[in-house]
RNA sequence: GCGCCCGUAGCUCAGGUGGAUAGAGCGUUGGCCUCCGAAGCCAAAGGCCAGAGGUUCGAAUCCUCUCGGGCGCACCA
């Protein structure tokens, strides 16, 4: 049980003895200052027009029967009715053994155990290669994944390839143009096509494999095949990409394939319309998307096959959702681009239309990245074929500098991101501040090993020596950490996970710097030797949350 | 016009779902390597939390309005 459940069964019973009435949530804040203790609640002035009793009263009641915890030194009402805990030294100094012997599994809790969760990001058009805006996603994507699991949730991760319908169409021709071109014949690129060099560079590939050129098929045929070729290659680049990057999928869903071959946007047309939940109009069959009431808050019907006869997007996404997503999934966690923001309550419409509860299906809106060069914004448009390429910002940042960037933002900010700055002040960057401790520590545990300094079992040493200011501070500081954890998966926020990384980084470096860990006392070096393992520990499962490696020498 | 997101230090961003005196990095200024890694440490300057009302013991946080940004509002995806 952690910390903090411990101390609210503490207030549980305190009250239950006072025979006051006992609050729902009992929520804990470590107090910005020190004078207010280790943690806080403000459960007395919550519950003083329940319990009819000025808040000051009830907390005084609180303190009075509050049952001896070996964690609680002891406990103090103060302003309008905080109640400010104050850790024993002693108890948290000994829980360093638990961090060591716990190790990897140190911050692992159950806060979502039990959940299986469908946890779809990135999913890119297969229309070219990736640029940066995913690699944001990526990153808290792939972060997401790590918190759920670590939490105990059963997670799929998934890239869906929207390789059907229009821009699939569209790509296909492009393609097609392209390789015309490549045989030197008269071609133009279609409206909507897709102007990027990397098309030249497929075309000449393809004729280079001396893959049949198709010149004789029919249109249709020709390019659903030279489309289908095109685009397995552009997926392989993306997967080849986002493996570099540390992000490897569980699952790549194909919309062709895997959706509209598999019939299922007809099957979900008619389970819809079986609800009486679909009408038609201008020969095009409608969603009442409208007749959901608020808690959709769609504001108009959608057309879910046109008066072609075609199934919209939506429909598709529809099914796919409702019969294979949630078939293995109690929650459905999509992380969509800004604009697709407006896609989304007609989504939420469909889903409780279908029977799946308010809240299994989620939408994250990961905002866009404004890339600059020395200050100046780089365009970013596939339609232009002017982009900075994911690529290219791994060779330029590097995957961890990249990745703990886009996770020291909320996913829903806009993020600025100078690649100039970046590269140039890379050694500045938070990341290596973080990845310094971890490397430093390792570094300690080197020299001390030289002198012939290794440390016992963590039930064996001897942990009293440890009585510093900053030394305790350092340890509180990682009793935290379980519990950040657990709220950072249940808020979707892994960058709280970064914060809390620099905010120990901070805290180390400069506990370094004022005390040495190896000298003369023995017993000293071994208790402070066995603190920095502690903390190269728990900043190593930090950053493994966020997919950053912990180095052991830079 | 309607809807969603946003406005916090010069810049980039945090502020665990209402708490006590507003935080970090970068940048600026000034110090620190005879000692476990200077990718580090110490110190200073920098704020009317866009603005105005409201809710209550208490608001950067919740509600309304105004101003100023971004994005959506297709039988596109």
């Amino acid at each position: 049980m952690d910390l903090t459940e411990r101390l609210t069964e503490g207030v549980r019973t305190a009250l239950a003895k006072a025979g006051l009435p006992e609050p729902e949530t009992c929520a804990w804040e470590v107090p910005r200052q020190a004078e207010h203790g280790d943690y806080a609640t403000n459960v007395a002035m919550t519950l003083a027009r329940a319990a009819r009793r000025p808040p000051r009263q009830i907390a005084d009641q609180i303190v009075a029967n509050f049952p001896p915890l070996a964690e609680v030194e002891r406990l103090e009402v103060a302003g309008p009715g905080f109640l400010n805990v104050f850790l024993s030294p002693a108890w948290c100094v000994g829980s360093l053994r638990e961090i060591l012997a716990a190790g990897a599994a140190y911050g692992r809790g159950t806060g979502e155990a039990g959940r299986r969760v469908r946890l779809e990001f990135v999913s890119a058009n297969p229309t070219g290669p990736l640029v940066i805006v995913s690699a944001r996603a990526a990153a808290v994507g792939d972060a997401l994944a790590r918190l759920q699991r670590a939490q105990g949730a059963r997670v799929t991760t998934e890239y869906y390839v929207n390789d059907a319908g229009n821009q699939f169409e569209a790509f296909a021709r492009s393609f097609d143009a392209r390789l015309a071109q490549e045989l030197g014949e008269p071609a133009t690129l279609p409206e909507n096509g897709y102007p990027g060099e990397y098309l030249i560079d497929l075309a000449k590939e393809y004729r280079g494999e001396g893959s049949d050129l198709l010149l004789d098929a029919p249109a249709p045929e020709r390019l659903e095949r030279l489309g289908r070729w095109a685009v397995a290659r552009v997926v392989e680049g993306q997967r080849r990409i986002l493996r570099d990057y540390g992000v490897e999928f569980d699952v790549w869903s194909s919309e062709q394939r895997d959706v509209r071959a598999a019939g299922l946007p007809e099957r979900v047309l008619a389970e819809l319309a079986a609800r009486g939940l679909t009408y038609e109009q201008d020969g095009a069959l409608w969603f009442r998307s409208t007749q959901l009431g608020e808690a959709s808050g769609d504001d108009r019907d959608r057309v879910l096959r046109r008066s072609s006869g075609e199934v919209t997007y939506f429909a598709v996404d529809v099914a796919y959702h409702h019969y294979v997503k949630f078939q293995a999934a109690d929650r459905v966690i999509n992380l969509f681009g800004p604009d697709h923001h407006g896609y989304v309550p007609r989504m939420r419409a469909a889903m409780q239309a279908l029977g799946h509860p308010p809240g299994s299906f989620e939408v994250l809106i990961v905002q866009l990245v404004t890339l600059l060069r020395e200050g100046q914004p780089v365009r970013m448009s596939k339609r232009r074929g002017e982009f900075v390429l994911m690529e290219e910002l791994l060779e330029e940042v590097g995957r961890d500098a990249a990745r703990f960037t886009f996770l020291t933002r909320r996913h829903d900010s806009p993020l600025e991101f100078d690649l100039a700055v970046a590269t140039r002040q890379t050694a500045e960057n938070p990341v290596y501040y973080v990845q310094y401790a971890h490397a430093r520590i390792c570094s300690i545990r080197r020299q001390a090993a030289e002198q012939g300094i290794t440390l016992p079992p963590p039930g064996e040493v001897d942990l009293t020596p440890l009585a510093t200011p900053e030394e305790l501070a350092l340890v509180k500081r990682l009793l935290q950490y379980p519990e950040l954890v657990r709220a950072a998966a249940r808020a979707l926020e892994p960058h709280r996970v970064a914060y809390w990384l620099q905010e120990v980084a901070g805290m180390f470096h400069p506990y370094y710097k004022t005390h040495r860990v190896i000298q003369d006392d023995r017993r000293l070096t071994l208790a402070r030797l066995a603190l920095c393992e502690a903390v190269g520990s728990v900043v190593k499962n930090g950053l493994e949350l966020l997919g950053v490696s912990a180095p052991e020498a830079m």
